[in-house]
DNA sequence: TAGTCGTGGTT
DNA sequence: TAACCAAGACT
């Protein structure tokens, strides 16, 4: 028997999960452009879909192409992203759109070398826009991936701390061989990840795959590697970043430095903060002790 | 490669 | 209730 009868093992049974219950996301409806499944694969980066939801409807209404943020300042990229947070994002998406403007004519890149040589797109960014909206056959290994892979594949109940040559090859050699099919399994994998093998309570009684489970053969044995977390949020460079961008956020225009001094008590530590927010482009100086967004 | 980068819901 | 976690990228 060869290896794609082997696999099928594992992903027909999820590919039919996933037909009977993925979710019904806009960024996955058949009129979905790419620029849209970019737009929300930026967005989703360590954010929950619930959060990027509303956020992404007014985007793509805003902005239902490329050109049309990339005529924007970059200012109005940080203003739209509202609280979705890690804000660096909105401005390598403007930066994209403006790239894609120029250097491909508007049009979202299909191949995976294009889309990974955007600002803000790595190699699972790329994966999945190539997968998603080109429907090309690409290892997609996201959080969910790695987990299901671990527990399925593996037996551990989580995947290592950082992405393992190992693991890329495992995800390579499950790809269903059909390009479209592949597409398929990427989302399908990643979407019994998010809804029934997740991180901290899995729902094995609803896992079209749990008679095959490696983890479950074993005894569902806890993690024994080193703590995954660590950093605590109050009171970091973060939340004080946070803090001063939202007052910026909410201002109409120029914001006096009064205005976002009494957000945050340390005074050496916010000014540290706003000099990295400058720094980063998220927030301009301007010339009379204000600030706003970047214009 | 380990640290940094937001935010808020869930357990 | 504090810790965990959510479709990572970049340096």
């Amino acid at each position: 028997m060869n290896s794609t009868v082997l696999n099928s093992a594992y992903t027909a049974p999820i590919l039919d999960w996933y037909d009977a219950n993925a979710r019904e996301l806009p960024w996955r409806a058949p009129d979905a452009t790419p620029w849209g499944i970019l737009v929300s694969e930026i967005m989703l980066q360590q954010t929950p879909v619930a959060r990027v939801l509303p956020v992404w409807d007014a985007w793509m209404t805003r902005w239902p192409e490329p050109a049309a943020l990339a005529a924007e300042p970059s200012g109005e990229a940080v203003r739209a992203w509202g609280r979705l947070g890690y804000p660096r994002r909105a401005l390598r998406l403007h930066e994209s759109a403006r790239a894609i403007t120029e250097r491909h004519g508007g049009e979202v890149p299909s191949s995976h070398e294009d889309l990974l040589a955007l600002p803000g797109i790595g190699a699972y960014t790329a994966a999945a826009v190539a997968s998603f909206a080109f429907k090309q056959r690409h290892a997609v290994l996201d959080t969910n991936v790695r987990r299901v892979l671990a527990r399925l594949l593996s037996g551990d109940e989580y995947p290592p701390k950082s992405q393992t040559k190992a693991e890329v090859a495992l995800a390579e050699s499950l790809l269903p061989v059909d390009p479209p099919t592949a597409a398929r399994w990427a989302v399908a994998a990643m979407e019994l990840g998010a809804l029934v093998c997740t991180a901290r309570t899995p729902r094995c009684a609803d896992c079209p795959v749990f008679d095959r489970c490696a983890w479950q053969r074993n005894g569902r044995p806890a993690y024994a590697g080193p703590p995954r977390r660590g950093q605590t949020y109050a009171g970091t460079d973060r939340q004080c970043r946070g803090r001063i961008l939202a007052v910026l956020r909410a201002a109409e225009g120029p914001v006096p430095k009064p205005a976002i001094d009494v957000v945050w008590s340390d005074a050496t530590q916010r000014e540290r903060a706003l000099d990295t927010l400058v720094a980063d482009g998220l927030v301009a100086p301007l010339d009379d002790d204000h600030y706003t967004l970047p214009t």
